[in-house]
DNA sequence: CAGGATTCTCTAACT
DNA sequence: GAGAATCCTG
């Protein structure tokens, strides 16, 4: 129990108190995720069996890398922790439970660009007019009902929604909500929103599975609460309804998510929900140098709602906050570049002690091409994910349909992918047809022969259905990775991929492979959890789930060393030796939308001090006096926000005092080309640096292409095998022996004792 | 019906 | 500046 020294009187405090409801509110480098680290740990230690323990987070990796401190800890034990995003966890527990709701357990999560296509496709259908039913506007307005847990039918019937938008002239947006939850319904799909919002109705309308899930969970801890939404905190309300022992974590100055509906209320109404709740307040800050903690102390009074909390750090006053200035935003990119390269040089930083922190996305463009010019190697976080790429869509979209038969989003975009001659008409017939024999549009297709259409249409269609039949039934008898290759050969994406040699057509054929690697891994990733209902399922049903899921912060498995890119939203509770905020503009930072309100302009603050606290040691602020938006120049002011720093701390960097330049390099490089390649080949570089994050480094796969497993009968009881990752070890016992479930303990020489299913362990019996 | 050219629209953050 | 929608032609 060593660990316990290592803490402040009240992070001990909010370790070890077990009495009840704790509301920890955790200022900036305060040390919350080793608090809550240790919080879990000593509750394993005092007893309480992991299983019973949910732990939610605000990223996958943010789970990941807790769970394996508390293992360092407690041991293997920590491996049936229940930790998660909100949205996997419930994910998860929907996959067991989704039936119940008339949902199939492989139901498919759309993702906003999914959600919105469903959402144009009814605006057409029911004739409206698309100026006035704007796409996003409609999506966002059903969002954030559901994340109120205002149902379609709730929405109907609710005066204040109705009223509004009767005022705003779009009476119908009541009906489209309907239509849209009746297609998800349809289609077995659930957006983001809806996991929270079906979890929610699962507790509400099921009273076993509440009480089911009340009684598992006999602890719960949250973080980053502040960021928290109504949804959710109903569902922890009801989750912890029990035992009461509900961990929550967060500071309200750093609450950034109010856009998406997150409420700094849930922390008062914490108070007033649970009375008996004790409140710790950890202020030592850690992390940063007494400048920047005063900075963001400084900066914060200007906003009228917040807690009363004061940081302090025990630190020395460091470095001053640098500010300057440039003329324009690819100035602003040189700049920033330079400064990477002459702080490498003299202080000995790392690139990956950097990180550059904007509130758009667009602003990594003048960054990045700074960077590749000075040759220095970056990693952008966010933006596009790799999911969301086209190609990549396109054959997930293949593998959604085998999975789930009634999704429609997905057929449609395959139907004529790659083209086989079935154009808009056609489409149009079959979903009038399917409408009207209220079918799905997959039964339809099934059944086209009814539809009288062109002979050669007809075959058309009846080869696909063929196809994708096929699929089918290879999915039963083989894995994930199988059938998705199999799928990307015969269906042609593969080959018609690989035929384009333009610049793109190289890099979608890229991506398609590493679509196929991350599969693989997937399936290969083989470890059991024993006893668990929500064990891993190694189909290719969770797999799609998982990777609508991931967060951009998620497939981090970098090994050289980059300068990390991201938007303030995205650098949320990481931290950073060195720290660029750029675009300190008006209209930009804050936001242009954000000038009309208090609260908006306020969280505009709060997202300034989470950016600002980001750093450890040097922090540079940054504006430009002209910058390219949608394609146009405009200029620009500096941000009020920079005023609000202490002057004292602050150390104004003007142009002449310009550093001596090193020479460029690789001036030479087609940038235009390359934005667009995805892949950025770097000539100081051993591998090709990544843009976005479309790689996922694959360590496993390639390891030894000779290694050949043995066949699963060749496996005993008794027998010496080697496994690519976990070396060689000894088969202590075998369950489910002949079925195709059939696993195995194995004692490793190097990682311990495992158990695996055999047919995905692949296993070399010597 | 496919494919190319042109015009239009939208530009905040994220699961 | 990019992606979607629309129009036009073969």
């Amino acid at each position: 129990m060593n660990y316990l020294e290592e803490l402040n009187p009240p992070q001990l405090e909010a370790v070890q108190y077990t009495n009840g409801p704790v509301l920890i509110i955790a200022g900036p480098g305060s040390g919350k995720t080793r608090v809550l680290t240790y919080r879990i740990a000593y509750l394993i230690e005092q007893g309480l069996d992991p299983f019973s323990i949910l732990s939610l987070t605000f990223t996958n990796k943010a789970a990941k890398e807790m769970r394996e401190r508390i293992s360092k800890i407690v041991g293997s034990e920590a491996r049936n922790l229940f930790m998660g995003t909100f949205h996997s966890v419930f994910a998860r527990i929907l996959r067991v439970e989704a039936p119940r709701l008339g949902f199939p357990s492989n139901f498919t999560i759309y993702d906003t660009v999914d959600a919105k296509s469903v959402i144009k496709n009814i605006i057409k259908a029911q004739g409206l007019n698309d100026k006035i039913y704007k796409v996003n506007h409609v999506y966002n307005r059903i969002s954030s009902a559901k994340n109120a847990l205002i149902t379609s039918q709730q929405y109907a019937q609710n005066q204040d929604m109705i009223g509004e938008d009767a005022s705003t002239g779009k009476p119908k947006l009541s009906l489209i909500y309907t239509l849209y939850a009746k297609k998800c319904f349809e289609n077995g799909a659930m957006d983001f929103d809806d996991l929270l919002l079906h979890f929610y109705r699962l507790l509400k309308l099921f009273p076993d599975a509440l009480y089911k899930y009340q009684n598992r969970f006999k602890h719960v801890l949250v973080d980053e609460f502040q960021d928290t939404n109504t949804a959710q905190y109903e569902i922890l309300k009801l989750l912890s309804d029990i035992h009461h022992q509900i961990t929550v974590v967060g500071d309200d100055a750093q609450s950034i998510y109010a856009f998406r509906g997150a409420t700094i209320t849930n922390i008062l109404n914490f108070q007033k929900d649970y009375p008996e709740m004790h409140t710790v307040k950890l202020e030592q800050n850690y992390r940063s140098s007494n400048n920047i903690v005063k900075a963001a102390n400084e900066l914060i009074k200007n906003n009228s709602n917040q807690f009363e909390k004061e940081i302090w750090t025990s630190q020395e006053a460091g470095k001053p906050i640098q500010v300057f200035k440039t003329v324009s935003d690819n100035e602003e990119g040189k700049k920033v570049a330079d400064l990477i390269f002459e702080l490498k040089m003299q202080e000995h930083i790392q690139n990956n002690d950097f990180a550059i922190l904007y509130r758009t996305n667009a602003q990594s463009r003048a960054m990045e091409e700074a960077l590749r010019r000075r040759n220095i190697p970056y990693k952008i976080y966010g933006g596009l994910s790799f999911y969301q790429r086209k190609e990549i869509k396109d054959l997930i979209a293949y593998l959604r349909i085998l999975v789930n038969p009634q999704e429609e989003e997905s057929l449609r975009r395959i139907i004529n992918y790659p083209k086989r001659g079935i154009g808009n008409t056609t489409l149009a017939k079959i979903t009038i047809q399917a409408s009207e024999q209220e079918k799905t549009m997959w039964q339809v297709l099934e059944n086209i022969k009814e539809l009288g259409l062109a002979s050669r249409v007809t075959t058309v269609i009846e080869d696909f259905v063929t196809m994708i039949n096929s699929f089918k039934t290879m999915l039963k008898e083989k894995n994930a990775y199988d059938v998705a290759i199999h799928v990307a050969k015969t269906t042609k994406v593969l080959s018609e991929l690989y035929n384009d040699k333009t610049v793109e057509g190289v890099s979608r054929y890229e991506n398609i492979q590493e679509l196929l690697n991350g599969i693989k891994e997937f399936v290969e990733d083989d470890e059991v959890i024993e006893g668990e209902e929500f064990a891993n399922d190694k189909g290719l049903g969770t797999y799609l789930q998982n990777i609508t899921l991931l967060t951009s912060a998620d497939d981090d498995k970098d090994d050289t060393p980059r300068v990390q890119m991201m938007t303030i939203h995205g650098s949320k509770g990481l931290e950073f030796p060195v720290v660029f905020i750029v675009g300190m503009e008006e209209n930009l930072f804050p936001s242009a939308m954000s000038l009309y309100s208090r609260e908006d302009l306020e969280e505009e603050r709060r997202m300034f001090y989470v950016a600002v606290t980001r750093a450890e040691k040097h922090l540079f602020l940054s504006f430009a006096n002209t910058r390219y938006k949608f394609g146009n120049l405009q200029f620009s002011e500096p941000s009020r926000f920079l005023k609000e720093i202490p002057k004292e701390v602050i150390e104004y960097r003007s142009q002449q005092n310009n550093i001596a330049k090193p020479p460029a390099v690789n001036t030479s490089t087609p940038n235009n080309i390359q934005r667009k390649s995805g892949l950025n080949i770097e000539k100081n570089q051993q591998k090709p640096l990544i843009r976005r994050k479309q790689t996922i480094q694959t360590k496993s796969v390639t390891e030894d292409p000779n290694f050949v497993p043995s066949a699963v009968s060749a496996i005993k009881q008794g027998a010496h095998v080697q496994h690519q990752r976990f070396g060689n070890g000894v088969i202590k016992e075998i369950t489910q022996q002949g079925t195709p479930n059939a696993m195995a303990v194995i004692s490793f020489e190097q990682v311990g004792e495992k158990k695996l299913v055999l047919k995905f362990a692949k296993l070399k019996v010597l």
